[in-house]
DNA sequence: CCAGTTTTTTGACCGGCATCAATGCGGCCA
DNA sequence: TGGCCGCATTGATGCCGGTCAAAAAACTGG
């Protein structure tokens, strides 16, 4: 019942397909979830990564704009026809539960990060984060962080899921780079040298 | 199946008993989830009110704190219990999974005040939520916003919710209070004076 | 009602991050 | 290959909010 959409990179997606709300599935990509202020300050507010879920199902909406970081393939579904399909099958609420409530903790933990760390702090939880997020693929999941990886973000959208300025990003990253903690191969690629170091400097 | 407990206000919640976890309804009174750093920076990542459900279901663990803001009251249940009903009746289910959508949604809106607006902007976001929120008391729900309310938080508490300073909280109360915005009968006591400046300035 | 304690307010000062501005770099296409 | 455009880096400066310190106010228990 779920229909196969490819977005590309940049894309926002739209919610609203034929007069109906939409929810979907990542199959493959990662996508942001912003908010933004009136005067066009934006925190990105979530990350979806694959099989991760979006959208919001059961009535009410949430106004998050939820925009594709790479090209990305999700499996879209009409609202009503998921809410009602979720209601006849509660293995599939269950699993929907659980992922809401992982969710809900990492959102949380990021509200620690977002109100009570420093830059430095933040940019070093912010790449041992994606050391971890990108070290899962493969044999064991989670068991061995990448030391190198492609970051999908702009240092724009870093500065975004930071509360940050691009500035402040591009600062941390060369005295980073300056102390041997990391190195910047390319623009989006990062290798963590001195992984001991960011962990502490995590906070 | 649930057991009945009270708190008193500044008491924390131990979620391990008689080995194994728990999980809770609150019925009456407010309570925070914090979660902090070693080096003692709280941050405050979530706040219970009556009808609330707080505690992690279904195997994870999360370690936010629980203290009580106010004497509350609370049902208790063991977690393991609790799953094992939960998944026989799904409708149970399906209410948990609507409301935890609900606080997801109110937590990815609190990032964007925590990432991106002013000092000046949180409280008079905090102060137009509080008042939001115990205007809901009486007839038709959050259709009349109090003008006039009780903090359950302190001081300390409000600067651990906006991700601020104590300082900084006490003048921004005072400069509203100077500009005729608000009035503080009392430590905990506020008087909306002027919302349409709230409203405005919370960003 | 008063001494003691905690919470809040106020003040002086400072620093980290934002802001504004200019330069550098890489990718893309003609 | 060269020129352009968007993104990133670097630099100079300023301000908001943090820090440190002290005074004031509000609770507490005797």
């Amino acid at each position: 019942m779920g229909r196969r959409r490819s977005v590309s990179a940049g894309e926002p997606l739209i919610w609203e397909d034929e007069d109906s709300l939409l929810v979907a599935n990542v199959v493959e990509g990662v996508l942001k979830l912003t908010t933004s202020t009136e005067d066009g300050r934006e925190q990105i507010v979530g990350v979806a990564y694959p099989s991760d879920f979006i959208g919001r199902p059961f009535g009410q909406t949430s106004r998050a704009n939820v925009v594709a970081l790479t090209d990305a393939r999700i499996c879209v579904f009409v609202r009503n026809d998921f809410d009602r399909f979720a209601r006849e099958h509660p293995g599939l609420e269950h699993k929907l539960l659980e992922r809401t409530l992982a969710e809900l903790d990492r959102t949380r933990s990021w509200m620690m990060l977002l109100g009570r760390k420093t830059a430095s702090e933040k940019i070093a939880t912010f790449l041992l984060d994606m050391s971890n997020r990108f070290g899962e693929t493969g044999c064991a999941p989670s068991l061995m962080p990448a030391n190198r990886f492609t970051l999908p973000f702009s240092r724009q959208q870093i500065a975004d899921l930071l509360g940050l300025t691009i500035e402040t990003v591009s600062r941390q990253f060369t005295r980073l780079k300056d102390e041997g903690v990391i190195s910047l191969p390319s623009r989006r690629e990062v290798e963590v040298i001195d992984r001991r170091t960011l962990v502490v400097s995590a906070g």
